[in-house]
DNA sequence: TGTTTACCATGCATAAAATTCATGGAGCAA
DNA sequence: TTGCTCCATGAATTTTATGCATGGTAAACA
């Protein structure tokens, strides 16, 4: 393949659309001068003029007017791939439930893109339990999972563990209850399904009893919230409450902690895994999320 | 519009195909670590890698594979344009009457060839007046015309002046006729339709009488021929036979000549004025073929 | 008709970019 | 481990592009 030289290509375009090398040379930031010699080289490449210098404006060369569709519709096709590469790089989508959302990633995603300024970073919130990166709503995913699927890459986070809070207002000027009195005040449950209260009870060797369903929640974090406001005691996962506990708004009950068999995860498609965005994000999620020392970036993966 | 390095582009292509800087290198008579700088240039461009270097080989990143076909596209868009450029400086066709191309063009157009050996200059012999650029069967021709049309370049290169003329031998020991002599040989006519020999008896003044029909031949060329072979007497154009006159295959039997109305011109389409091949062959048959003196090259239009 | 104006071309100096060379390092294979 | 193959990179060099100032040409102007 025999190439015509690239760069003066390029003010060809340009000085074939003013029909001027000087205009043409405001327009590329170029003095007239360089241009000039821009169309000589291209005009010795072919041994050929492409324009008739005119005292009353430049005009192309029948050869020039051959040359000029294929050199503007060229580089249009390149700058559209161009430009959707580079959008690529810029944005980014980041899924959480709206638990994790909330009590993870809210609270420090500004840290997050006050770093990367230039990064469209957005966050979708979705509830469930699905990662479908195929319909490229999202790039990466915080997300609770126990079985992995091939083509995506998994971070693991931190185990769910879950511990027993409630407001202080709860008690008022009562002591704290023990586990034997929790009974005594509403159960909050952080979901619909799972029987967080029954498996921590019998975790501390207890019979709940019947006051088990009292409450229940649809996400984590309405069941946190409900407990800070005095509704009951909910069952939290520690890392959701690590601000509401350092501030008081919540108080810890028990020591006694429910370690589920899942945990959380941060996860992407393989093919993402070289965007810089994905790596930024996973870098920065690693470091501030994971309880576990974070890994150097480079084998991260 | 905002390009991406172009030069770097054609790299990247290049290092695409072969899954490989050093192949890539070679390809393009460059060293490895030049194609690697070109490729490094690329992706700080975008911000993102296009290639997942491995010590098995060298892998594109999605947005690598996004990339590609869009370059491929872009400079095989531009190749195939250059391509039709170049061949176009590189081809020439001359259009010739028979009598020209055998009489003026054909014993000179080594010489041309020779001066312009990368010119690949075919010559189209064609019967009767048909200036027809616009079927792009030749690019510049030699036509004996009176009007002008317009788009369509003409240079002067000599009126038509005929003059008697015949073989030596035919007429043995005898001394050579004079005008009134003439009908005493076979006169050959050059053209089924012109009345050269009744002109040219008028202009000496004198009565060509009845045997001036005798041989009639389609073109000027094949009269002179037939005349250098002994056939008889013909009238021929000046400038076709001045090689026969000086080696003595002919003899010019009298001075009067017959000037007619029109002239030869070299012709060729406004829209190829600026191709350096018609420059090239224009100059020279100018030089050549006209009567006058040659104009300089910059003014000849 | 002489003058002005608008443009492109070009010699020369300089700035910028590409390229090479030599070397280093990483991952695979034997 | 030892080689081998590739890619990355620092430093020097060559090549190329660019700016600046100037010159030349042809049209427009007055």
């Amino acid at each position: 393949m025999k190439l015509p030289p690239l760069n003066a290509l390029r003010v060809f375009l340009v000085a074939a659309e003013h029909h001027s090398f000087t205009k043409a040379g405001e327009t590329l930031h170029l003095t007239q001068g360089a241009v000039s010699r821009h169309i000589q080289t291209l005009e010795a490449h072919y041994g050929l003029p492409l324009f008739v210098r005119q005292a009353r404006g430049l005009t192309l060369t029948p050869e020039g007017v051959a040359l000029f569709p294929a050199v503007r519709d060229a580089f249009s096709r390149i700058e559209a791939a161009s430009e959707a590469i580079s959008r690529r790089s810029r944005e980014l989508r980041v899924k959480a439930s709206p638990s994790i959302a909330s009590r993870w990633v809210l609270p420090r995603f500004t840290q997050f893109r006050n770093r990367y300024p230039d990064l469209m970073v957005s966050l979708v919130t979705v509830t469930g339990f699905d990662p479908n990166f195929k319909s490229r709503e999202y790039d990466i995913s915080f997300q609770a999972c126990e079985t992995q699927e091939p083509g995506l890459i998994y971070h693991r986070l931190r185990g769910a563990r879950f511990v027993p809070v409630a407001s202080p207002d709860l008690f008022k000027d009562k002591p704290r209850p023990t586990m034997a009195q929790f009974m005594e005040y509403p159960l909050l449950h952080p979901s619909h399904e799972d029987q967080f209260w029954s498996q921590w009870f019998a975790l501390s060797g207890m019979n709940p009893g019947n006051s088990i369903e009292a409450y229940a929640f649809d996400t984590l974090d309405l069941a946190i919230t409900a407990a800070s406001r005095g509704m009951g005691i909910t069952l939290a996962e520690e890392s959701m409450i690590a601000d509401d506990l350092a501030n008081g708004t919540l108080v810890q009950l028990s020591d006694v902690a429910l370690v589920t068999s899942w945990a959380y995860y941060l996860i992407y498609p393989q093919e993402l895994a070289t965007l810089p965005s994905v790596i930024a994000f996973r870098d920065w999620a690693l470091a501030e999320f994971s309880d576990t020392p974070p890994a150097p970036a480079s084998s991260a993966q």
